[in-house]
RNA sequence: GGUCCGGUAGUUCAGUUUGGUUAGAAUACAUGCCUGUCACGCAUGGGGUCGCGAGUUCGAGCCUCGUCCGGACCGCCA
């Protein structure tokens, strides 16, 4: 009968330990015979612990180890002991365990790649052994990471009085922003529930109900296709304040930012920077610019329309951006670099360059249409310099800004201006309210349906929608959207117009949001939030590139579980009882 | 829905440019030697449906077409 599998952890022994007897449990990291001597690498989440056998001591010992293999979960007794040479690369590389009984608690397969930091396994390998890619140290440094960003977000909104509620996750399908998952209902056939995109509806109830400080780290749902920071189940920390101004949330989420930097990185960031929407269009042609570095958009327009060049006499938009010290690129590069903006990613026709060489002359791609003082004028413009390119592109507007933002942000990696470690926070505000979609012919909410317009826009609302501001506000870090939110509607009669101006009937609103609405003759308090990706949060804080390091058991590319092989059939049985056969 | 890249030993990859004898390396695994290793070392060995299917050819890992799987991205993600 045994009454105690350990007395120590793999990680916590080191010189004060020596001649105390202890028992250790864990996986065999590595095995090294030496002939007379063999040592055994013991690990297990806390670190690793060297045991050591010796075949004159302790011959019997050494015949038990014999069929021992990577993996094997044992239980060993032992004195702890000062090493007879010293590893200094781990914490307990000063002592060994001079084994005196081992006991085997579970024999191992081989695993199919091996369990060391840089492992020889490809992803696909590991997502389908995921249980084995967790007992690495950089997956399992990521959650360690992971659940450490959590206790400080609840310790931190906790400390300033948020309560966490939790939110059902069977709730009702909504047809505007993403795809739902739907759950069929076993009790009413040809019903549905769906996994809510996120709790957005059920905080502004707990408003209602005078929760004044809500926050939850949830998971929401999406039925969207990946990426690499895009899962179709992610973790949300979700929060809504009452009786609160754009302001005070933005203050408030500044310090949870600013606890989160120095607690978890040890960093103390600047006062985080604001920009309109507006502008972050027009100077980085993106609503989540990387600020890490300036190379700002400048319009060419005035200076580059008056020459024979069509390709810009007929452009909305001539835009271009200054690349510092870039004048000696050779026609390889900057071939390169048309190469890049018209990949199909891209999607651009072309690339103008300017460069401003040191002896004063400027050379470009248009020289034939474009003379040295019309050049200056554009290097003049753009604060260019003897030395700097110009890169220059031109056509639609919103199409040539993104087109541009990837060349600025290519040019940005090219000249390391995007460096890892460093972080530059920004908050893009004023968020127009609604977007003209041409495909369906009407109005989306940008942020989403429940947004209030700006107090001196709502006049406007069904005059001129497209002119509408919100006081809504994204968190960009490093150029990734890691959170966003706005202040809502509280008045039974503002939502109703909003839902007009979307396009729905009265009736569709009513079915749909009605319990939103109802809710709000009941004296509902002015309120807004704000929720930030969790996982994008966790990725970014680590300069990972993808959040799937950040998530124990995450889905691939094409939305599967490779270790459940999941999705799969169901039963008929189910089937019928679900009253979908 | 689209574009691009990849699929060869348990694993990570080379080999495909220019089709040609028995498809290699590293690592992992097994066996032997080794008393201070900690990326131990040395020696030996086993291990291959070259993703799958069709086609071209005297001959296909290599060329063509299709298909499946994985990855990155565009669309999509209020």
């Amino acid at each position: 009968m045994k009454t105690m599998y350990r007395t120590h952890t793999c990680g916590e022994l080191n010189g004060q330990h020596v001649n105390e007897k202890v028992t250790l449990c864990g996986w065999i990291q590595k095995i090294r015979k030496l002939g007379g001597m063999t040592f055994i690498d013991l690990r297990d989440r806390y670190g690793i612990t060297q045991l050591a056998f010796n075949a004159e001591q302790n011959p019997d010992l050494c015949k038990q180890i014999e069929p021992f293999g990577r993996e094997w979960v044992i239980q060993v007794t032992g004195i702890v002991t000062e090493r007879y040479s010293k590893n200094k690369n781990i914490p307990t590389g000063d002592i060994e365990i001079l084994v005196e009984e081992i006991q085997v608690l579970n024999e191992s397969l081989t695993p199919p790649f091996t369990i060391e930091d840089e492992s020889d396994g490809g992803d696909e390998l590991r997502m389908k052994y995921r249980y084995l890619d967790l007992r690495r140290n950089p997956v399992k440094n990521n959650l360690m990471f992971r659940h450490k960003l959590g206790i400080a977000i609840r310790n931190y909104m906790n400390n300033i009085g948020f309560v966490e509620i939790e939110t059902p996750f069977l709730i009702g399908s909504t047809p505007e922003g993403a795809r739902d998952f739907v759950v069929p209902s076993r009790l009413t056939h040809g019903e549905f529930y769906a996994l809510p995109q996120s709790p957005q509806t059920f905080k502004q109830l707990l408003m209602v109900a005078g929760f004044d400080r809500y926050f939850q780290i949830v998971k929401c749902f999406r039925d969207e296709d990946l990426r690499s920071d895009r899962q179709p189940e992610f973790t949300q920390v979700d929060c809504e304040m009452s009786f609160v101004t754009q302001e005070d949330i933005l203050n408030t989420f500044e310090g949870l930012l600013k606890y989160i930097f120095k607690e978890i990185k040890g960093i103390d960031i600047e006062p985080i920077e604001r920009i309109t929407y507006a502008d972050a269009m027009r100077f980085y042609g993106s609503d989540k610019p990387d600020a890490r570095f300036d190379m700002r958009f400048v319009e060419l327009n005035d200076v580059l329309k008056h020459r024979d060049f069509k390709v810009f006499n007929e452009a909305e938009l001539v835009v271009g951006i200054v690349a510092k010290g870039c004048a000696n690129y050779t026609r390889k590069q900057l071939d390169g670099l048309t190469d890049f903006v018209k990949r199909p990613q891209v999607g651009a026709s072309g690339l103008v360059y300017v460069l401003c060489q040191e002896d004063g002359h400027f050379k470009s791609s248009v020289d034939k249409f474009y003379n040295q003082e019309d050049l200056r004028a554009v290097a003049e413009k753009c604060g260019a310099q003897a030395g700097d390119l110009i890169l220059i592109m031109a056509g639609k507007t919103e199409k040539t800004q993104k087109q541009l933002c990837e060349l600025r942000l290519e040019m940005g990696n090219r000249l390391g201006l995007r460096k890892a470690g460093e972080y530059k926070l920004l908050w893009v505000i004023d968020f127009p309210l609604l977007e003209w979609d041409e495909e369906t012919q009407r109005y989306y909410a940008k942020h989403h349906p429940f947004t209030a317009p700006k107090p001196e826009h709502e006049a406007i609302l069904e005059t001129e929608p497209g002119k509408v501001n919100a006081n809504a506000y994204d968190i960009v870090i490093n150029g990734t959207e890691v959170g966003g939110g706005s202040i809502r509607i509280h008045d039974k009669n503002m939502q109703k117009r909003m839902f007009k101006a979307l396009g729905f009937t009265e009736e569709e609103a009513q079915r749909q949001f009605g319990f939103l609405m109802n809710a709000f003759q009941y004296g509902a308090p002015p309120h807004g939030g704000i929720a930030f990706g969790f996982d994008r949060l966790c990725s970014i804080l680590c300069d990972a590139d993808t959040i799937r390091d950040f998530i124990a058991f995450p889905k691939n590319n094409s939305a599967r579980d490779v270790m459940l092989n999941i999705p799969s059939p169901i039963s008929e049985a189910q089937l019928k009882e679900l009253g979908l056969k």
